[in-house]
DNA sequence: CTTGTTTTGTACCTGTGATTCAAAAACATT
DNA sequence: AATGTTTTTGAATCACAGGTACAAAACAAG
């Protein structure tokens, strides 16, 4: 069944991740990308075809282990309002740890490529509607123990969780120590 | 003292804007420019000096006029509350009525360029400075005004704002009907 | 009308982006 | 060992990005 792989497609696919997080897909360019893996060309565009192909790959990998992670947060014990406070804390610790301040790949793809690249803006939106059910779960568990108030649209308060969480990981590209984030963690969880 | 410029360098500026804008900067070509702005190349880089100096100056003259167009609206008069609620909802009727759906420039930039172009991430961080002391404004004269629980971090709940507002304009790209914005701003003004 | 200065249009150039190709290499099957 | 299939390597391709060079053109000053 012909000569195997020298490589692993996947760790091709998360290396090729990580090049196209911290430049963006315009800026990346196919040397940056064999550079990183350690591949040829030729290996590359065998593998995965083009391009564009490869960055779509390197974005559903993005979005399913960004949002597996984010709800595995919300799935702690603890109260509802705890956990939200704890994600965005993680959140905010995620992004300051960063040394590259890539921030997060799906937000900066949505701002360098939707809605003119179709493809990846449905990749975003789709991880944007995972992040925004999670915090709406947990919303709802707020209000049935009474944490948080019942009369509030959970929907609503999700989509604004959303907002702020996206808008959190664009500042966490220009906050150089971080003040304004936990400021913004502080009045979010205030405001709840 | 020379041939006269056959082009207003200032209506250049503002049509390079609208490319950088739509486009994003590395996606953007010279050739895109000078077709959008009517000239020869050899004018764009006598008058310019290069793509990335033409950035700077469109991305400069976003900043002021985005910051003073916000300014303006908050400067209303009526309530604290009202004012809030009424710029959040031009900033949603504008991503909404713009058919390219470009979004806010300054976030398209953050989230492309910083922290790698720092001289863009400056303005950016500039921008982002003026709303967010156009919020606090708001915010602490709602406070004085009995509107707004004074006990809150007036600093914390502009961040938050600056947050929320960061996050529409990425929602904005890739939410289609605009419900999901709507959504924010009602959570948003809600929570205040 | 000459001179000096600045702009303009066109041609040009170098490098690189994205991709393809030919041929050799590494397997499985028979 | 011969064959067929797939991968690898590395060169080659082709267009275009980003910018430069230069001569002609359009002005002001004297």
């Amino acid at each position: 069944m012909g000569r195997p792989k020298q490589f692993d497609p996947d760790v091709a696919v998360e290396r090729a991740m990580g090049v196209f997080w911290r430049k963006g897909y315009a800026a990346t360019t196919p040397q940056d990308l064999v550079d990183e893996i350690g591949i040829g060309k030729g290996s590359l565009y065998n593998a995965f075809g083009s391009k564009h192909a490869l960055f779509e790959l390197a974005l559903a990998r993005y979005r399913d282990s960004q949002a597996a992670w984010l709800e595995a947060l919300l799935d702690h014990p603890g109260s509802a309002r705890d956990r939200l406070r704890g994600a965005l804390e993680a959140l905010v610790a995620l992004d300051l740890g960063d040394p590259d301040r890539r921030g997060c790949m799906a937000v900066n793809t949505a701002a360098e490529s939707a809605p003119s690249d179709t493809g990846t803006a449905d990749t975003v939106r789709m991880m944007f509607a995972r992040t925004e059910s999670a915090f709406r779960a947990t919303v709802e568990a707020g209000q049935r123990a009474g944490e948080i108030d019942g009369g509030r649209d959970a929907a609503a308060v999700a989509a604004w969780l959303l907002a702020t969480v996206i808008g959190m990981r664009v500042l966490a590209k220009t906050d150089r120590d971080g003040t304004q984030l936990r400021r913004v963690v502080d009045a979010a969880m205030g405001a709840l």
